[in-house]
Parts: C-alpha cells; structure tokens; sequence
RNA sequence: GGGCAGGUUGCGGAGUUGGUCAAUCGCAAUAGACUGUAAAUCUAUCGGCUGAAGCCUUCGAAGGUUCGAAUCCUUCCCUGCCCA
C-alpha cells in the first residue's frame, strides 16, 4: 500500500485546485493508519445521453482513487439534472423530464463503467432523498445561503448585470449538490473549477451538520476539437468515449496543436516526463507536430478500444489524407430504381437523398462550392444528372463518402 | 399593482419619419484555396421552393389600419430596470 503521501503526488497529476491539499494528506494519513477508504463522490447530471471525453478526466481521477483502494461513490442527478446546473451558463437551462433524465441515467451508467470497476462503485440517485423532502425541508436548507453570496458569483452576476433572468429554482442547485455531500458523508468531492462554488458549499453544509468538510479537489474544464470552447455535446464541440475507432482518431487529429498538452495530461496515461519531452521536442522542433498528435490519438483509441484499432485507425488515417486514397469502409447507399431515370438521377436530389445536404438549397450551394465529386470528377454544375451504377463513389465536403449501390 | 425599456434570421446585434428588407454587420457554421483534416490567412455561401426568370413563408402572438408593415394602432404573452 502506499504512502500518504505518495498517494496525494499520484494523484495531483492534473489537479487544478485542491482545498485544501493540507486537509487531503491529512485525511489520506488516517485512512491509511485505519485502515479506512476515503469516500470519494463524483455528481452526474445525465443531462445529454452522450459521454464524451471531457467527461473522462473526473472519472479518471476516480479511477486512480479506486486503484489506491478508496471508495467511490456516483451520484447521479436524477432531481439535480432537473433544476439543470447554473455553474458557467449564461442562460437557465432546460429542465430535463424525469424520464429523460433517467434514460440518459443508463447510458451513462454504461460508459462510466468503461472506465471504472463496476464492482467497487457505488451509484445513487439523488432523487432517493430529494423526492421524500418536505417543503420545510427546502425552507431550512434555503436558509444556509445567503442571495449575496450566490449573486457574488460570476455566472450568477454575469447574468444579473446583463439584465438575463434568473430563476429563482436556479439558486437551489449548489444546496442540492452540497446536500448529497452530506447524504453519502464524502471526503473528496470531485469536480471541474467551474464547480468550486458548489463544492463549497457542500462543505459548509457538512459543517452545518456536524461532519468533516469533504476536500474539493478541482479538475480543468477539457476544451472540445474547436479549441475555443469547453468540450460539450450541445456546442457539437466533443469526442464521444464510444466513437468508432477511426471517428476518434480522426477528431484527434483535427484538434488544434495547443490543446495537445491538456489532451495528455488529462486523458491518457502517459508519464508527465514523457509529456514534457514531447512538447520539449516540439518547441525546438526535433519533433513534428503532427507526429505527437498521431501519438495522442493512438493513446486514446487504445484506451477505448485497443491497440490494433488503434494502429489501424493510423494507418487508415495515413491512407485517406497522405494518400488521398478512399476510406476503407464507404457507407453504402441503396438508390431505389424508381429515382432513376434511365440510369440517371440529379446531383441534388441524390445529395438530398444521402443525407449529404438537409434541403436542396444546401445541396446547391455545395455544388456550386465544388465540394462534390462523383468518381474524382468534380460536379461543377447543378443541373447535372450523371448516369450511376454500383460501386460509383460519391464524396460530398471533406469526410463525406458514399458508396452507391443501384 | 404602477412607470419605463425591450422581444429581429444559431448567437450577438443593425434596421422602426411604412415601400429600395429575406432584412447591414460581427461571431459561429458550411464549402473552396493553402496546410500537418493544426493554427493563421484568403475567397464564397449562409430562410425555403423553383433543374438560373420568379415565387413563397419569416422580424414574440393574434387582430387591425393601409395599395403596401419588421417598421403605425389594439389586445395578449414574455424579459429586464425603477417604484410599490
């Protein structure tokens, strides 16, 4: 078993803020003289049914807690979810339905289970006690907060200031989730900084309530492939965990080179050193870009894959845009006989029917763009009706093929 | 409850002496060029239909006034500020 100490340096890697780091040691000092797991507590709101990779970085911290022997405990946000967290929103969220929440609940659950040991997990709902909570209940809880304090932070002020409604709803988010603190009395709640203040708060709850505070310890929000924004499904801005081995690669590769450093630091298992020695190399060029990045990508596609879809995914990769050679695996798409004329159809009707262009002035405008190609020839004009027979490619922008079947 | 300001195409935000507005511009997005499917840059597109004329539906909602309204009037809904 390690030390307490070796335990709080293995799992600093990536650590944004830690309050307070004192606190940690001291907590990890006496789980290991009792021999007594700390209770680590991570709140999901399965709010999108999609678990991407930003998602990824508080789970594998969870992960390394659970290697050292701690007890981790989900708690998934069926009430949380739908009050919808107001922490780095400039806008209420959409309240989620029950149902919905719980159906994304089981996907979650599933993806989560990529990562960790199912077995040494614990899940809760908090709907468990924040369905049986009487009003009065809410009443004293809303007492333990003052609207200055809520007011005084950013994505509240922001949003006064600019004149943005708030609800009232809203304020209760940060008493929930300190409250479930002090329901599965954690130790060490996880979070991104953006969730410091809610974090917090569930220490002085715990206080309130005659527990030990829990140790926040914050991660850094992951940026998504667009460099600009923090990875989320609504921004269309992620890398789902479960992507194909090629899709993976493929957005790994599109992100931009200053995002590397985070990507491994966050996302894969790579030594610090190591990570250093590459971004070294980069700087003073003895390494190419590109080839650090191939690097990441493999990383990751082994994690959730492995490592022939991995090399694989590299190789296909190398084909399709060193080459410019086609992916090897064109979905096919079924024309009907009865869109046929002659052996012909209309460029734009079959760009419509692909799912390439959503309307047909879409499907223009690509082709007047010259993003159309059926066989290597460009289509240059709209009014186009090629003859098609099997195993014709269409490609339509850059990553859209399609293998046609007649 | 009262007073004031406002609700415009994904977002921000022009446009309200009525016609020349499918609606300036910025961002985002899409496509092309260049590249390492990076960044930066340049170019084009960015409501829908119409196999290029032209047409149709949009400016919180519903009515109304007009030959004609995003622009005027009425009612309603929503938001913010101030006052109670």
């Amino acid at each position: 078993m390690k030390t307490a100490l070796e335990q709080l340096e293995y799992l600093k890697r990536g650590v944004m803020d830690l309050v307070s780091e004192k606190e940690l040691l001291f907590k990890l000092e006496r789980s290991v003289k009792e021999k007594r797991p700390l209770r680590i507590k991570l709140g999901i709101d399965p709010t999108a049914p999609d678990v991407h990779l930003g998602f990824t970085v508080p789970l594998r911290k969870l992960k390394q807690f659970q290697e050292l022997g701690h007890q981790i405990i989900i708690i998934i946000g069926s009430y949380t979810a739908m009050v919808g967290d107001p922490s780095g929103k400039n806008a209420t969220r959409p309240q989620l339905s029950y149902e919905m929440v719980m159906e994304n609940a089981k996907t979650y659950q599933k993806k989560i289970f990529m990562i960790l040991e199912q077995k040494k997990t614990e899940v809760v709902y908090n709907g468990d006690w924040f369905s049986k909570f009487s009003f009065s209940e809410v009443i004293k809880l809303a007492s333990k907060i003052t609207v200055a304090s809520l007011l005084e932070h950013d994505y509240f002020d922001n949003r006064y200031k600019a004149g943005t409604p708030i609800a009232l709803h809203e304020f209760l988010y940060p008493l929930m989730q300190g409250w479930d603190s002090v329901v599965v009395k954690a130790d060490v709640e996880l979070g991104g900084i953006d969730q410091r203040f809610n974090v917090i708060v569930g220490r002085d709850l715990q206080r309130e309530s005659g527990q030990e505070p829990q140790v926040g310890l914050f991660l850094p929000i992951l940026m998504g492939p667009d460099g600009k924004n923090k990875m989320s499904k609504s921004l269309n801005n992620y890398i789902a965990i479960d992507e194909p081995p090629k899709e993976m690669f493929g957005k790994l590769m599109s992100i931009p080179d200053i995002l590397m450093p985070s990507y491994f630091e966050l996302l894969t298992g790579v030594p610090l050193p190591e990570i250093k020695e590459l971004e070294q190399g980069i700087k003073n060029g003895t390494r190419h870009p590109k080839e650090v990045k191939k690097r990441l990508g493999r990383e990751l596609v082994t994690l959730y894959h492995n490592e022939a879809a991995a090399l694989a995914a590299e190789a296909e990769f190398e084909n399709v845009f060193k080459q410019k050679a086609l992916p090897a695996d064109i979905p096919e798409f079924l024309i009907k006989k009865e869109g046929l004329k002659e052996g012909k159809i209309w460029i734009i009707k079959l760009l419509m029917d692909t799912g390439s262009a959503g309307n047909k002035s879409e499907a223009k405008r690509l082709v007047e763009q010259g993003a159309v190609y059926l066989n290597d020839t460009r289509i240059e004009k709209t009014d186009t009706d090629p003859a098609v027979k099997t195993g014709d490619i269409l490609k339509a922008g850059k990553r859209k093929y399609f293998k046609l079947k007649v």
